[in-house]
DNA sequence: AATAAATACGACATATTTAATCGTATTTAA
DNA sequence: TTAAATACGATTAAATATGTCGTATTTATT
């Protein structure tokens, strides 16, 4: 429980690379892979869908790459797990209207309170913060 | 990502139906499973899990069952899902004291920084506040 | 115009983890 | 002696996460 995805790490590891480049300059799929030692194909998925998201900007051909588009310090990690995962909650059932998982469930108000506290913290903190 | 597991599901639900009751009083996994719809051999398991933990009482023979041994107050959530699920951390390599899952990493620090915050989180929660 | 190197993306395959079940043994009140 | 409960390892099934494949598109370079 609570383990962060690959596709996560590998965004956090992206971001965290491009970021002690100068702001104009391109990073290809390529170098990051190489670099860290990880599946290109499957990280070029993640860096694409972060340029869907508008977090990173993609420029195409030879010598393409991508370079940061968003301002990190204003996006939560909340808002970033979101964009990579869907909705964070520790149940499923905890953005559903009707809890049907489990009849006369006890433990939905519970739930909700750590779910709560959980939001709230990764509200609080900016991406900015975590990849500087 | 940041799932909470069954197992931990019915650990709450068991636990929050038995604080409905008296303290002296036991209840039987089968009446946890029927009243929540829950599968009796999964609950069990999950039990038996808590009493060795010493969170719960276990009762052998007819008319036994289960009754809340610990003090929920002083338990924090940190320390019932690691009863439960083992070491919580974010990343595998967490309590690893080297990194190899990938050369040259370079979110380690930030990671732990995350991680930190979570487990500060659930260490402050305690697990009477949480099923009261 | 042709080539090559990059991104874009859906579909598929594999691996890992979680959830559930099975089978059998033990305990103990009735 | 029986029945109803806990105890627990082994196995199966389901769900999820991870990785790969194939093909299309873009565009700088030659
Ligand atoms: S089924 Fe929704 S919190 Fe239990
Ligand atoms: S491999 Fe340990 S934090 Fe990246």
């Amino acid at each position: 429980m609570l383990k962060i995805t690959r596709k996560v790490e590998y965004a956090l590891i992206a971001l965290r690379h491009m970021q002690s480049k100068n702001v104009d300059e391109l990073t290809s799929t390529k170098e990051i892979a190489n670099q860290y030692g990880i599946p290109q194909q499957l990280l070029a998925k993640t860096l694409q869908q972060m340029a869907r998201d508008r977090i990173l900007e993609a420029v195409q051909g030879p010598a393409g790459g991508y370079r940061i588009l968003a301002k990190l310090d204003r996006i939560s990690l909340k808002d970033f797990f979101e964009k990579l995962e869907g909705p964070l909650g520790m149940m499923d059932c905890y953005f559903e209207s009707d809890c049907i998982q489990i009849s006369a469930c006890n433990i939905r108000v519970p739930i909700q309170r750590i779910n709560d506290n959980l939001r709230n913290m990764f509200t609080q903190m900016t991406l900015q913060e975590v990849t500087q």
